[in-house]
DNA sequence: ACAAAAGTGTTAAAACTACACCCATGG
DNA sequence: CCATGGGTGTAGTTTTAACACTTTTGT
């Protein structure tokens, strides 16, 4: 598959200017009552004392969703998450230090599997997103705005919300997460009809007596939501628009 | 607004690689029976004798969107199109001469505005989607896919079919467009009835008289049609997921 | 025994799908 | 006058939204 390449063409890439490249992440957390983001006032690498997204350097020998997933480990020593790229900032002073671009990433945590340890020393912090910080560094602000959005919309039209959970859980922690997500509430019947139709939750026997009554566990069914993710865009694009 | 910034922290940015970040555009037309894509066997400033898709370095004085709209329009001659991020690549030897990110636009035009002389000198070609050249530059390939799956994915959910058409236009050519983009066939009573139950299109006088009966040509409601786009996200998130 | 949260069913309205005939015109 | 493509309506089915009472059990 290799080409020849003339001089002339190669010349020309030599004269182009160079950025730096940096990624960012936007951490959803759900902590049983409310939709949280993560923020750390200093990286290990970062430099300011303002609150700001996790985030990091493009590595040389890494592509971005690898340097996503490094940083995101370094700071929360944690792998395997849901992660995904949002949207990529560029704007020319975004960073009043020196130009970069930054690719933005978002991710799904289960919190049961958070070491706060770890980001301890990076002084990490979880913010609901309803009270996010005044002052936020650079245009994370905005890049959170856009994550929450996304969030949204993809939670609306596609079984994510699982990443945000445990394991096991319970109908109505289920719901809890959704009413935090879109800030509103939904009727319970409605709700468990809904998202039992998909088939993709498997009854336990146990349960989780937290309340008074206890409610059934329920498990996610691997090999069904595996295919569900990567039909959904059949699903999306097969209806008589 | 302004931070202190320790000597450390700059220290850190001035240590660090930076990268060559190039813009790729998939541009999208509707001759009234294809979904098309435009290609270049050379841009002014690409490089090399196969397909790919219209790029171009990031200027130090622009932003991300601003560059690719340049590109466009010394490309093609277009202002003022559909222009959306699609997606940044970044795998380490997606280039083979350097390694590049390369941030990833989708752009839907109205042929009727496409001035094809400006771009016979970059040896451009528009292609049906189902007839690509086997070999196509870099991982533009894979752009391609990408951009055909979320335009199918955002004409399911959107109303933004009309960019690709011209100013006036019958629903007969947009069910063509349509039929096009997600490579089947609509019945013709439900198609116009759901296109028209979102009151976005304005019944003119005037009929297109290319068939022997002619049909009634019909205009985009702007203000509709901003409302429309800006509230798609409150749409989606309303339902009882 | 009662408070608190879990679980469950019905009905009316809306949306969707499938389907067939008449209309206007140019050749 | 007839072939071509444009236009329109209805009925059955599915999906959605609104709504209330009973169950379990810890205190």
């Amino acid at each position: 598959m290799r080409k020849k390449y003339s001089m002339l063409d190669i010349a020309s890439y030599s004269k182009q200017t160079k950025y730096l490249v940096a990624l960012d992440s936007i951490i959803f957390g759900f902590d049983g009552n409310q939709l949280n983001i993560l923020l750390v006032k200093r990286g290990p690498d970062s430099t300011i004392d303002t609150w700001s997204l996790m985030g990091g350097w493009l590595a040389e020998n890494e592509n971005l969703e690898l340097s996503a997933e490094r940083i995101l480990y370094e700071l929360t020593g944690l792998k395997e998450v849901y992660l995904e790229q949002l949207y990529t900032f560029g704007d020319i002073h975004r960073d009043p230090i020196a130009r970069t671009v930054s690719v933005a990433y978002f991710a799904l945590i289960n919190v049961e599997h958070y070491d706060s340890s770890v980001s301890e020393v990076h002084h990490a912090q979880w913010f609901p997103v309803s009270e996010m910080p005044a002052e936020i560094l650079f245009d994370h602000r905005q890049m959170i705005d856009l994550a929450i959005q996304k969030l949204r919309y993809k939670a609306a039209l596609h079984p994510l919300g699982f990443e945000l959970l445990p394991e096991k859980f319970t109908i109505p922690q289920l719901q809890k997460l959704y009413e935090a997500i879109f800030q509103t509430t939904f009727d319970k019947r409605n709700f468990s009809r809904k998202i039992l139709s998909t088939h993709l939750l498997v009854k336990l026997k146990e349960k989780q007596k937290s309340s008074k009554k206890g409610a059934y566990l329920y498990q996610v069914n691997e090999e069904k939501y595996k295919t569900y993710s990567n039909s959904f865009l059949n699903f999306v694009s097969n209806p008589e628009f």
